[in-house]
DNA sequence: GCATGTAATTGAACACTGTTCAAAAAAGGA
DNA sequence: TCCTTTTTTGAACAGTGTTCAATTACATGC
């Protein structure tokens, strides 16, 4: 068999990132094989190989797909206040984490094996994330941008910090609504805390 | 060959742990293979299997080893004011990020392939982690152990969100001691807007 | 010293993995 | 129809984790 002519390259392309994406939620990511791809799409494992240029590729573009996705569900995120845009921010982030956790670790945990360097393309989304985090905080501190883009990522570092731990159950707190209650102590912790910053200067 | 009798068990089995941990070090996770490990103390990958039931295991007793370490740089932090020791703490955790890269992120990327539990010597570990930030809080703060509970693990979700966003480049954050001001904002905003909190409940 | 049992170690085997590439076959053009 | 181009495969290679019969050396009893 070979020249089948069922699907264009782009076909093929989306067609493998879908079936990956599939196996990686509900297998995890020791699942996602080449081979595995390829079966569930109906082709053999060297076809992606003209589609992707190896599975690293894959995983980067699923990364891609992912922050995507991600991005769009922040994005929409309604503004308000600053204040409860930054909690809605947290919630959705913390929802995503939780509803497609492998989705989400491979994000991070994802590194090429010759070039440890994130393709630019997902730098770029990752800069549009904290500069949605740094458009609520300009609107509550009247600091340099230096220090509000300190700021929001020292924010999202407890955020994803939070959601990290909770995903490696590594958080050991027995509590009911314990994620409530963290989301809670680090947002109005720190802006009451930096506020309190900006009157002593004052 | 057969039977050389040259270590003991807990020979080997140490021998093996070290072997995996400086190649875990230098040439990565995805390195980290039975057939390395036994080559570089010149036995059979089949050996390992007298001394460790999988590689699963033997990544658990590296993570043990890892945290083992971690865990004694934070207690051999001399304690002062609770705010310098949660200072130190925060530093020595993210000195022992930087110059174990590998070996920290296994502590948090590894997750066995049927069950996800970690075991229960690693989680007592953790949780004594958390208990020292907690003593330290209590010392600053008059409030419920539940509450203190909860500020542990933000404010240590949110140094380890620093570590691991550093790690992976993705905080785009081109400042001269970038770390050092962000430890400054998460810290001294967390404490700050809690004590906050306590004058306004009083 | 010698047989016997026991414990350690290997190497081959199996089923996987990523990746490459010659070969085959179908599509499209002349 | 012939020829070229493109697509697709399947075999191959080197690597992986894991198991296990076979082998060897040590320790014990006689």
């Amino acid at each position: 068999m070979a020249r089948r002519n069922d699907h264009t390259r782009e076909e093929l392309h989306e067609l493998a990132l879908s079936a990956a994406e599939e196996i990686l939620q509900t297998r995890g990511v020791q699942a996602l094989s080449t081979r595995k791809v390829a079966a569930a799409i109906g082709y053999s494992a060297g076809s992606l190989y003209s589609v992707f240029s190896n599975l690293d590729d894959l995983c980067w573009q699923l990364n891609s797909r992912t922050l995507n996705e991600l991005m769009a569900a922040l994005k929409a995120v309604k503004v308000a206040s600053p204040k409860t845009s930054l909690y809605a921010y947290a919630d959705t982030y913390l929802a995503f984490a939780a509803r497609y956790p492998e989705r989400w670790r491979l994000l991070f945990e994802h590194r090429s094996s010759d070039s440890n360097r994130l393709p630019a393309e997902l730098a770029l989304r990752i800069e549009s994330l904290f500069e949605l985090i740094e458009k609520a905080l300009s609107d509550l501190f009247q600091d340099s941008a230096e220090v509000i883009a300190v700021r929001a990522r020292v924010l999202w570092s407890g955020v994803h910090g939070i959601a990290q731990l909770r995903s490696g159950d590594k958080l050991f707190l027995h509590q009911a609504d314990a994620e409530r209650k963290m989301l809670d102590a680090l947002i109005e912790g720190l802006l009451s805390g930096w506020s309190l910053e900006a009157e002593r200067d004052a």
